[in-house]
DNA sequence: CGAGCGATTGATCATAATCAAGCGATGTGG
DNA sequence: CCACATCGCTTGATTATGATCAATCGCTCG
């Protein structure tokens, strides 16, 4: 709703050498559930392909050709679509240790529907498709990463579908932070119940489905109802039980590790 | 919301032997895309898989291995999830021609996690997902049709989202039934602007996230509207062109055939 | 200090949900 | 064959939820 594009695909090498550059951080590795030196190997198609964005930034455009996979490394980004002009909704969100692109066998020539942007300041690798593609001839562990990440997504989307089709705003929001909190569970930014939350209220709505003004309206019900406090950066679950109980939260769909 | 689930999974085995048997409409051939001598193949595989079940059948439950794929033959169905037992959401309709499946590369152990369920009377084959992944090895057109079909399923998901978030009632409404028109365009219940409509205004409802009686009413704005016109099982479009406008429907993200 | 941005507040309005009947077609059993 | 039941569609009245409009506040930064 309040998007101003900006510059695009600064490209940026890391200063450092051939050793992991302090942009793709190690815990990428844990994220991917690679192992080391399958995750080396990443490193080195990623180690030339390292780019930075500001935030609100144009990663991948709509119809652009998928001969390239974007890696986030660092920052948030979402896919997005527009119904017209005013109207923006988020189809998804973006994290570290996200594919832009898990659907590496389908024809990389047919454009995207849809645009990618970053949310916050963003570093990505931006890998090859064809490269992406003979690593995981010689990678399980890549091929397994990259199928369980389109199967959360997939079931991410449809269990948005349901928030959006079938929540009322205070379950919506809630459900939103209960999924976050469990996605970037294994994230440094994480500990226990606090986690960064870069997200304006803006971006917020357009991922709920309401307007910014009901977004703050819902944050202070859930903060008076003891459920969570936040901040400008950050949100602290209070009462996670609580909080998933009014949000109908059932984890399962996010199939995470252990949870087959 | 009005979900009463009855008989599951009676076997039917058609009468008739190795020619295609009415139940596999030859129009699936089209549908798919495939050559002759592949849906051939594909049809030798459905063979001595028919099923046929009544409306409001569960066809596919939660949790349960995906050893199998569904393909539509005739009738409609859908994937659903449960906020609670009084709200659903129907998250993807699927048509003849659908694969309630088309993830195959996917571990087959990994249970699914929404319901697939009949909306009509469904006529569909329950194929081995092993035989199918074989079949894939030596018919690229077979690989075509699911690829083709992964893409098209996750961009009308992400459609939705774009509906059930920053679209209102009368829109979404007409949004589908653009959506369903484009989708049915070769099935031979279409006629240029006129379509079978077998869901109820209970089953639109979950659709869209809306009432069933507020579905009626937006159903009645756009028959008073001059857009469309509409009896209990046939909708017809009286203005393309303005029910597409009213609904901003830009049909590109529906990857039709030629529209790459 | 002033500008700009994002969060917040209050007042009002619009959209869609809810509640409660009624209607019309279909199907069944007496 | 008719009475009755059922189911899905339709209508009207009312309520509730969330959108919109219009300021204001607080912080950061130049």
């Amino acid at each position: 709703m309040n998007v101003i594009f900006q510059h695009r695909d600064q490209s940026f090498h890391g200063e450092s050498g051939a050793e992991a550059s302090p942009a793709v951080p190690a815990r990428l590795q844990r994220l991917l559930g690679l192992a080391a030196a399958e995750y080396d190997d990443l490193l080195r198609l990623c180690e030339n392909a390292i780019r930075q964005v500001g935030s609100r930034s144009i990663v991948a455009d709509e119809g652009e050709p998928q001969s390239q996979a974007y890696l986030i490394l660092d920052g948030w980004a979402c896919r997005c679509r527009f119904v017209d002009t005013t109207r923006r909704q988020i189809t998804a969100l973006l994290l570290p240790g996200d594919f832009s692109n898990p659907e590496l066998d389908l024809d990389p020539r047919l454009g995207i529907d849809h645009m990618v942007c970053s949310l916050t300041p963003l570093i990505y690798a931006a890998v090859d498709t064809d490269e992406l593609t003979a690593m995981m001839g010689r990678s399980p562990g890549l091929v397994r990463a990259l199928q369980m990440q389109r199967r959360r997504e997939q079931s991410i989307q449809r269990e948005w579908a349901v928030s959006l089709g079938r929540r009322n705003a205070s379950e919506r929001v809630a459900h939103l932070i209960c999924e976050l909190h469990r996605r970037l569970d294994c994230h440094p930014s994480v500990r226990s119940l606090t986690f960064d939350m870069p997200l304006l209220q803006a971006d917020l709505a357009d991922v709920v489905g309401l307007t910014p003004i009901h977004v703050n309206r819902m944050l202070q019900k859930l903060r008076a109802l003891g459920l969570i406090r936040s901040s400008r950066n950050h949100i602290t679950i209070s009462d996670l039980a609580g909080l998933r109980r009014l949000a109908c939260f059932d984890e399962t769909y996010l199939r995470l590790a252990g949870s087959h």
